[in-house]
DNA sequence: AAAGGTATAATTGTATACAATTATTCAAAA
DNA sequence: TTTTGAATAATTGTATACAATTATACCTTT
């Protein structure tokens, strides 16, 4: 996990949202502020910023004067934000194809090499790294600052899934054509192109979960 | 503004975005806690909790030890957004078609009824309000929780542009037909038509504020 | 006069104290 | 036994205190 949190509420913060994903800390259960400091050896200040902001993430829910309950993320959740990002990673795509540049297609390019190495060596880990990265990479190269701030929020709330889904080798070696596939319609600056097959990329990730059962990534 | 914030720390998060919206507080200037506590009237604690959130919605950016400083919302922020609700609005009402229920129709009903008849008496400040609540209702009746969220979240940032595009009365006539439409698509439960008027549906917004000038809300 | 450094002030980060609200306990009454 | 209510405890909300970091001012030195 590359995300840093330099102050204590943020690094709180993290560990709070991690525990929630993760499943550590189920869903409508009560989260008080005295014990979550006692957990991580701090105040409550930075708890209650951190869970302000988990608040506002929609993983928690605050009321007023009583406390905050986690709400989580369910399946149903997940599977809303797939079909979301159908469309979305679909116009990350067109607009990346008029806005990437010569250094990002080479990030993408050094990316790919990558897979196909760590593929062969079935370093299953290190591709989850790589896949994260990959799309990070076409969220920047879109020059959106609104699509890239919703697109890595939910890149980050399918983490799971994206474990599971990439623990098929099959799956992963698809990933990584369609991954080349989408890089060589951005350096031929075609929009068109590169949003049908990110569209399809996603789709096709969906209907690999359909296959492996998203069940199986709820704990 | 229908926003209910309850907590100090609530109200204050409100205050701060609205002050950032409406541009008040220019970008990149400086918020210092201790100020904006005196003019709240409310001690750094609350301010702080404000700030944090803000920050997690991109309004803020905070470096930490130094400060927190204003990023707002550009022109080019608004364009994109408008761009990503063609696709999510229309996602949303398709969806929507399937999952309706008769009381949702009845309220889409009584929104519009109510949209005739305060655009005869011309009171442009109400029909501001029944067109957000008319796109509050779809959202509602979409029955996905992460669509409603991310909506949501895109329809406070856009609300200076709403009220500018609907200060134009030809505007509102159109767009009370366009959702009159949306209605009758959704309760003939045909998805795809629900969903390609409610994307032309944001696209004809667009369109209008090319025509009236995007710069014109900018202040 | 310009550059550098130290002391001071200002600001943020965290912890604690106190107030307000909510939850719990337990005894008294029906 | 059940219910009601008051006292107590626990929890959240806000303010303040203190520590750590950063910014500013001013003096010294060249």
């Amino acid at each position: 996990m590359s995300e840093e949190h330099f102050s204590l509420s943020g690094q709180v913060f993290g560990r709070i949202r991690e525990g929630i994903l993760s499943g550590k800390y189920a869903a409508n259960e009560e989260l008080k502020e005295k014990t979550l400091g006692e957990e991580f050896g701090v105040s409550r200040t930075p708890v209650r910023e951190a869970l302000r902001q988990l608040e506002l993430e929609g993983l928690v829910s605050i009321i007023p004067n009583k406390g905050a309950y986690v709400i989580g993320v369910s399946l149903q959740d997940i599977k809303e934000i797939y079909e979301i990002r159908c469309l979305l990673e679909g116009l990350c795509a067109n607009w990346a194809a008029e806005k990437i540049t010569q250094e990002q297609l080479a990030e993408l390019d050094e990316n790919i090499f990558l897979m196909e190495f760590h593929a062969t060596k079935e370093n299953w880990c290190q591709m989850v790294e790589l896949d994260n990265r990959f799309h990070e990479l076409l969220y920047q190269a879109s020059g959106s600052r609104e699509l890239a701030h919703v697109l890595s929020d939910y890149h980050q709330y399918v983490q799971r899934v994206r474990k599971v889904s990439l623990g098929n080798p099959k799956r992963v070696q698809k990933s990584k054509e369609e991954h080349k596939a989408i890089v060589e319609a951005l350096r031929s600056r075609d929009p068109n192109k590169a949003q049908e097959l990110a569209t399809e990329h996603i789709r096709n990730t969906i209907s690999n979960m359909d296959r492996l059962g998203w069940e199986n990534m709820m704990k």
